[in-house]
DNA sequence: TATTGTTATACTCTATAACTATA
DNA sequence: TATAGTTATAGAGTATAACAATA
């Protein structure tokens, strides 16, 4: 039974060990979809919604704008996503999911979750859903 | 209202964006007290138990061994680690606390400590008390 | 002139390998 | 020869600044 709660460890300390957890299980998992960690991020971001400009992506994702190009080349190259200049604009490139990336994604996500599953699965249906609703409402990018 | 539960973001993107946050508001606070993030690890691991060598240190903060040592040598020119050969064997660094130390180490805490409270207070007493109950057993750290 | 996207550069952090001293 | 600690080197990831195209 763990002691009483002013002895536990820093908050910061444990959800970041955590953080490098959950990345480390990501890993292989990403690497059977032959998806790189921020190609996924990105993914998901516009699984979300297609954005209309890639600063826009950027912002979205917590990234900076210079960070997610070669990202956006590969997965271009890759047809899973599409990249057309905006004719009204033709500074700004519309960026959306193809066919094929909305299913990649979806894929990945479902191998993700089920990893997921495998850790939650000890947990009491009550502690489970509490932490997964205290976890929305701190965190920064939850809607 | 939060939407069902698949509809969350992936748990790993969430636990990633909530270390980011607390890290970021631990910074001004470590500032404060001009001590380096690597620098409060330390002193937090020679707070729970000294060391017999830096390398199990190293182990025990999932660090480098090489990476500690800068932040060794700044600790001990300010007094705020001792640091000294073992007789049975010179090869290896004893390593704890000085009273400076352990009391800078428990002032930084406390105000860490401030911090976290601010952010959880709005929090419901069950869900802060299943939030933090999971999170100490998920944590991969956590004893 | 301001903004979008891009490229080039520099900087920080980390990991790897080589070295010293002790055993 | 093996291990603790240290130093030096190289690599990955990131941020900053300069640039080209368009508005």
């Amino acid at each position: 039974m763990p002691g009483p709660e002013s002895d536990r460890p820093d908050l910061a300390a444990m959800v970041a060990r955590l953080a490098r957890a959950l990345v480390t299980a990501e890993r292989p998992v990403l690497a059977a979809h032959d998806v790189s960690m921020w190609g996924y991020i990105v993914l998901s971001a516009l699984a979300d919604e297609p954005m209309r400009t890639q600063a826009a992506l950027a912002r979205a994702i917590g990234a900076d704008k210079t960070r997610i190009i070669a990202t956006l080349d590969e997965l271009q190259e890759r047809a899973l996503i599409e990249r057309e200049p905006d004719p009204d604009d033709r500074r700004v490139r519309l960026l959306r999911l193809t066919g094929t990336g909305r299913h990649l994604h979806a894929a990945v996500r479902a191998d993700i979750r089920a990893g997921e599953e495998r850790l939650l699965a000890g947990l009491a249906g009550a502690d489970r859903s509490a932490f997964l609703r205290v976890l929305r409402r701190l965190d920064p990018g939850g809607g």
